[in-house]
DNA sequence: AGGAAATAGTTTGATGTCCAAGTACTTCTG
DNA sequence: CAGAAGTACTTGGACATCAAACTATTTCCT
């Protein structure tokens, strides 16, 4: 379903008929909210013939970065900025999957280690090549506005505080 | 939970360690993800005051755009471009808090038209002042960044077949 | 040392989204 | 004009997320 306007072009008319302000910053996120879908599902769609989905893939790629192959279930959920509830269930999903394993936290009794291994070493390595070659969803941004956005959106980013 | 470090930056390093590729893409999608989930949090926490999120807010804006102040489902679907399945679950969310009604349409059998109620036009008017005092989640972006954005995205939106 | 407070995870329940299948009605086609 | 194909919507199931309540363990404080 392909609309022959753009509607977020067309709400924004309908706004300010309406009198009902803001109408850049309205547009501006709307935009943003689709970008957002868009990227999404593009990355989704080449991730799930891998068994994973972009979280699933997040905690893989961290896991992957980390020296021992190992972290506690609650660095993961502070890294990717997801509930701890979240991080449970993506953590089940990939054991399932036997990608990880959880082990308990040598040091801390209260601590769940989630562990790399091999087959989600594998896969993490082969759904980066997958998702670069599908340039993360972002192929429709030519460099110079993928740099801008990434740049602004920075700025966004640490002025709500996401990180300092 | 405020990182003392900007984790997309961070996991740019990563892949540029392991050679996975595509980082500058993958450091854009990241951010665009991550301002996403900040803006749809502020308008949903400026929006539940009202007993409505950011897709039922769009499901009033339509209809009160609208002429007649009433829509048949399919249309909200394609306008919003939300699926079928989600466009009556939103309506009957909204018809349970007595914001709209259900009606069948005059000329099709097939079709159910969403009628906007008295308290749903009032609610909605409530709602985009509430959005335009927050500038939709979105002045953490100065002006120029805004436009910038709102410029870039829309390119990457009809780039994707969004619109044409 | 010993109880209060903090921390790490899990569980449960409410939301919301999508897909696939099903129902009902309309339009197309020969 | 009857059967095939298409359209509009709903339902049920899978999945993901979050908030709140709960358990277990550790740390803090006197």
């Amino acid at each position: 379903m392909t609309l022959a306007f753009d509607p977020i072009e067309e709400a924004g008319r309908n706004w300010d008929a309406h009198e009902w302000g803001a109408t850049a910053a309205m547009k501006a996120a709307t935009a943003l909210t689709r970008a957002h879908q868009i990227v999404q599902s593009r990355i989704d769609t080449a991730l799930a013939p891998l068994d994973l989905n972009f979280s699933r893939f997040e905690v893989l790629a961290l896991l992957s970065f980390s020296q021992a192959g190992e972290l506690p279930m609650g660095k993961i959920g502070d890294r990717l900025q997801v509930h701890a509830a979240s991080v449970t269930n993506t953590i089940q999903r990939l054991e399932a999957s036997g990608f990880v394993e959880r082990v308990a936290h040598p040091d801390d009794g209260r601590a769940v280690l989630a562990r790399m291994l091999p087959a989600g070493r594998r896969v993490a390595r082969e759904a980066a090549g997958a998702l670069a070659a599908i340039e993360f969803g972002v192929d429709g941004l030519a460099s110079g506005a993928r740099a801008r956005v990434h740049r602004d959106l920075t700025g966004f980013r640490a002025a709500n505080g996401d990180f300092s």
